[in-house]
DNA sequence: ACTACGAGACTTTTT
DNA sequence: GTCTCGTAGT
């Protein structure tokens, strides 16, 4: 039997992806293969007939990977892998809880709810509770509950030697009750429950434990301790686990993973099998070097060395800019010249420690004319027409999701206001029913009777229309019925919202032709599950622009880091926290091994921070990347960046450059200086840089926003 | 029922 | 600085 998609893996990749029978550990580094050999490794099981298809459990953290996985998994071998059990946890525990909702005491059509939901769930019980919501903050409750739940405890397993957290015990007992009530599952209670459901039933443990002789997992070192418990309830006695993982890539501890689980998985599976993936195929050596160098100033580390066949490649360039929008300048500058070169921009990538760091270099790009694309933000289905869509799904297949009700029962606005829904829900409290319930017996009178049973009514019909329709066509009727899509197309600004609305609609068009279950609960655990990056300027070629931990997975020819400072990376805030600086480490190992051919370190000497100014001294981080792999590129001398109407506070001038941040007497124009400018009106100078011929001004239009002017060819007169 | 204004947050995030 | 949220006012 010829296995052609062995033929070029190196000894170790192939030996992993052909290891006879048993639970093993490996240790994949940075571009070192490691979905090459999770799903080769499929490949050689069911072609060796060592498995079936049926027979094979591999779960990732990201719908990305799994998908991933699917399309090589199909370009090896000529099976359907739409049966096969390959998707994120939550996606597996979903599909089991939703085969055996009645042993796992759910209702058939059970929704699920993503953190928004959650959180909004919290707030209304704390409401109904009369439960001061400043002294027990819902944001903070809900970390409280999810936390538990990830270790895979319940309320009544915390242990609370205090008022406070006995309080919080409380809620989280009556949270729970809320959902159970209301048919909704949140993240953390899917795998909760399906594990819960694996221990309590031994037979259905062991027809489980039976059929998946073979699991895979990917990114082992970010599983947290429930979904850990999870794996070793399915891994009968005669499972192999084949675990991928890297300790040096963990950067999730803060949401619960624990890299010790690798350690654990080693002594509970018995596993006598290590392999190391150390072969990179992605960096040149240079990059290599510094992420090597870099991240042996952690400890207990399992141990690892990349390394390639690659040559040392260049130098990495460090950059010391004086604020954070010359920084960005600089960056702008180097990406124009990559693309010059013939680098894509869409194989550059801008990376930052923390989201307030990309309006910087939104903003330079956006006046250098660079199209960009930015990474994470408000994805499609969390969009607020969006959700007010789906809350409408969501009644027609269970009247009793109160969340979903209480969501759309005004809005568009039908005269139902505070007061009725406050009887509502006390009625409601009384009865010990739903919302939806409540409404139906008839005790609410007057005015707020008629409008709340007329929106019943609305559903009821909305219910009727839809039954036997194709998912699609229940969506348009839906949107119309409810008046959604009018209210959007009467209001000004909502053009955006119209053209999301209908992409639901393609949205589910799409869905229907993928997926084989059509059902309105499946589109619906779709749009929790999948939340999508549907996003515009996919395609086209633009920077990515996006945080470390976004990037992680991805590579680039060409990475920006910026932002090298203490404070900001490693953030202020991990250095409090138990191996807070340890895990920002591997942040910057992530970020570093990103990179292919060419690298950019760069700080600010001072930048713009919740809106007011601050000075960051060099991350420790640059000290621990040794000098010969750099390049320090110095600034060139440039004008004094003083913001309007803002007290400036001199600024440390960098050794070496005594001028850099004196004012150019010769230059007839100063920061602070009005303009005026033929096509884009009056403004004022913010900045100034370059001299002679170079000489540029950025200039902030009343009407026109900032712009950056080349003194020989923009005409500007005082003004 | 809608708007406007002030207060407070604000590391990272997938599901 | 900018966004969200909640409340008070129209």
């Amino acid at each position: 039997m010829t296995q052609p998609f062995l033929a070029g893996l190196n000894p170790e990749q192939l030996e992993a992806a052909t290891l006879p029978h048993q639970s093993a550990l490996i240790l994949a580094g940075a571009g070192s293969g490691k979905t090459r050999v999770l799903t080769t490794r499929i490949a050689h099981l069911i072609q060796t007939g060592q498995a079936s298809p049926a027979g094979i459990l591999a779960v990732t953290f990201t719908n990305k990977a799994a998908k991933e996985m699917l399309t090589r998994l199909g370009a090896m071998l000529p099976i359907n892998t739409r049966g096969m059990w390959i998707g994120t946890f939550h996606g597996l525990c979903n599909r089991l809880l939703r085969a055996h909702h009645r042993e796992a005491g759910l209702p058939a059509l059970f929704q699920i709810l993503d953190s928004a939901d959650q959180l909004g769930a919290i707030k209304r019980l704390l409401k109904a509770l009369n439960v001061d919501d400043e002294k027990y903050p819902p944001k903070q409750l809900q970390h409280f509950i999810n936390n538990t739940k990830d270790q895979g405890l319940r309320a009544k397993d915390v242990e609370a030697h205090d008022p406070y957290t006995r309080k919080q015990q409380e809620l989280f007992a009556a949270y729970d009750e809320q959902c159970q009530r209301e048919g909704v599952v949140d993240f953390a209670e899917l795998l909760l429950r399906s594990y819960e459901l694996l221990s309590r039933d031994a037979s259905l443990r062991a027809h489980y434990q039976s059929r998946f002789r073979h699991i895979l997992v990917d990114e082992f070192q970010d599983t947290n301790r429930l979904q850990y418990l999870w794996l070793k309830q399915l891994a009968g006695p005669d499972a192999a686990v084949f675990a991928v993982g890297d300790d040096d890539q963990s950067i999730y501890a803060f949401r619960g993973a624990r890299v010790g689980n690798m350690q654990d998985f080693e002594r509970d599976f018995g596993v006598d099998k290590v392999i190391k993936l150390e072969q990179n195929y992605r960096s040149h050596g240079n990059i290599l070097d510094a992420a090597n160098a870099l991240i042996a100033h952690n400890r207990g580390r399992l141990g690892k060395n990349l390394w390639t066949a690659e040559s040392t490649g260049e130098p990495i360039r460090l950059y010391e800019a004086a604020n954070d929008q010359e920084e960005a300048q600089f960056i702008v500058d180097e990406a124009k010249a990559l693309k010059r070169e013939g680098i894509e921009f869409a194989h550059i990538a801008l990376l930052y420690r923390s989201n307030a760091q990309s309006r910087v270099l939104e903003h330079a790009l956006f006046n250098a004319g660079i199209p960009y694309r930015v990474h994470g933000g408000l994805r499609f289905f969390e969009r607020q027409e969006i959700k007010h869509a789906l809350a409408y799904l969501r009644l027609i297949g269970n009247t009793d999701d109160d969340g979903a009700l209480l969501r759309v029962i005004n809005f568009p606005a039908r005269g139902i206001g505070a007061r009725s829904l406050e009887q509502l829900q006390e009625i409601a409290r009384q009865n010990q029913s739903s919302l939806w319930q409540a409404a139906k017996s008839g005790q609410l009178g007057g005015k707020a009777g008629t409008s709340i049973g007329s929106f019943l009514e609305l559903i009821r019909a909305m219910q009727d229309t839809c039954e036997g329709l194709p998912l699609p066509e229940q969506i348009e009727h839906m949107l119309a019925q409810s008046g959604l899509l009018a209210h959007y197309q009467a209001e000004k600004d909502g053009a955006d919202r119209v053209d999301n609305l209908n992409e639901l609609v393609n949205a589910a068009v799409g869905f229907v032709n993928e997926i084989e279950d059509d059902s309105l609960v499946a589109f619906l655990t779709h749009a929790a599950l999948e939340a999508g990056e549907h996003q515009a300027g996919e395609g086209s070629d633009a920077l990515q622009l996006m945080t470390v931990h976004a990037a992680k997975g991805l590579e680039f020819h060409a990475v920006f880091l910026s932002g090298l400072e203490e404070g900001l990376f490693p953030h202020d805030n991990a250095r409090n926290e138990a191996d807070g600086v340890e895990e920002e480490r591997r942040l910057m190992y992530v970020a570093i091994t990103r990179a292919r051919r060419r690298l950019y370190l760069s700080l600010a000497q001072s930048r713009m921070l919740h809106g007011q100014f601050r000075y960051g001294l060099a991350s420790r981080f640059l000290n621990e990347i040794p000098e010969n792999l750099l390049k320090r590129i110095n600034p060139a001398p440039k004008a004094y960046y003083a913001p309007e109407k803002t007290t400036w506070a001199p600024q440390p001038t960098p050794a070496g450059s005594p001028a850099a941040y004196s004012r150019d007497s010769s230059s007839p124009w100063h920061v602070g200086q009005n303009v005026a400018h033929a096509k884009f009106g009056s403004g004022v100078i913010v900045n100034c840089e370059g001299s002679g011929a170079d000489a540029r001004v950025q200039v902030k239009f009343r009407n026109a926003g900032v712009k950056w002017l080349a003194l020989e060819y923009a005409k500007l007169t005082p003004a």
